[in-house]
DNA sequence: TATTGTTATACTCTATAACTATA
DNA sequence: TATAGTTATAGAGTATAACAATA
């Protein structure tokens, strides 16, 4: 990229910050989820599916906020590394359930190992009460009713 | 989209935090600026474009770190809605400057004051204090050599 | 040879519509 | 009829490669 100033004028818009900042913190975690083969999306399914287990596919689709037509590809992906396994509810046949594997359990603990150091270098320059103060401050914003 | 409640393993991580906060005011910003006629990206090429004038296009591209070969459609768009004019740099006939029109000048004061009025209402819920920090922890992150 | 703008192309992410199987 | 998963398709946004004009 190049090592260009960045203009004031942009600096100081909320909108190009957060994005430039996420685009950042997104490549790194790219870097360091690599060795893994997964990408930040994949592990944040393996997140979701660790602490509520099992869920549907549709469910997890509103956990992560993405489209159940985007879930599906993201599922491919995964059961086809032999992370995660689909199986049909026996209560309900149109629903898929699905679940982590054995492997799946254990790559989400190594590669979220990864991503949260990653983090924690990424918000090292604001010292330990300010990063702990920007992600409060991010998840209120998130939650913030309108806005 | 739908109403459930965010699941404590995503809020927790930065790159899910950064990236929907931003989604969240991308969408607010979308809204303010559509009786404009023009979006964020458009509405920062005129921001850097008024506080720099007349500037090459490939510097704009520079300024907003988008790649050259995605400004000449943001600036055919522009120039189709009057708000900015390509000419030819006499000194270096290879390169296109860009400047506002009067138009585009004015729309830009009109718009950008929206945005602004946008960020605000966003940022209200951190209260002043929290809300300038916020802003300022960002350009820290942004700025940060190796992160 | 290198640079600027341009076009063509492709890839990612996302969303909409329509299909199927189930309910 | 409505819902879950799927497929096909299309739209943004972005990037790479190749070309023309110019340096």
């Amino acid at each position: 990229m190049v090592d260009e100033k960045l203009p004031d004028v942009l600096v100081s818009r909320l909108g190009y910050l957060l994005k430039h900042v996420q685009l950042k913190l997104s490549d790194a975690v790219a870097l360091a989820l690599s060795p893994f083969g997964i990408d930040g999306r994949e592990l944040a399914v393996l997140s979701v599916l660790a602490a509520e287990y099992p869920l549907s596919q549709l469910e997890v689709a509103g956990r992560l906020r993405v489209d159940r037509t985007t879930m599906v590809a993201l599922i491919d992906a995964l059961e086809g590394k032999g992370l995660v396994e689909r199986r049909r509810s026996p209560e309900d046949r149109r629903k898929n359930m699905v679940g982590l594997t054995a492997e799946g359990h254990e790559r989400l603990l190594k590669a979220d190992k990864a991503r949260q150091e990653v983090d924690r270098v990424f918000l090292a320059p604001l010292g330990e009460g300010d990063a702990g103060r920007l992600v409060r401050d991010l998840q209120i914003l998130l939650m913030a009713e309108q806005s």
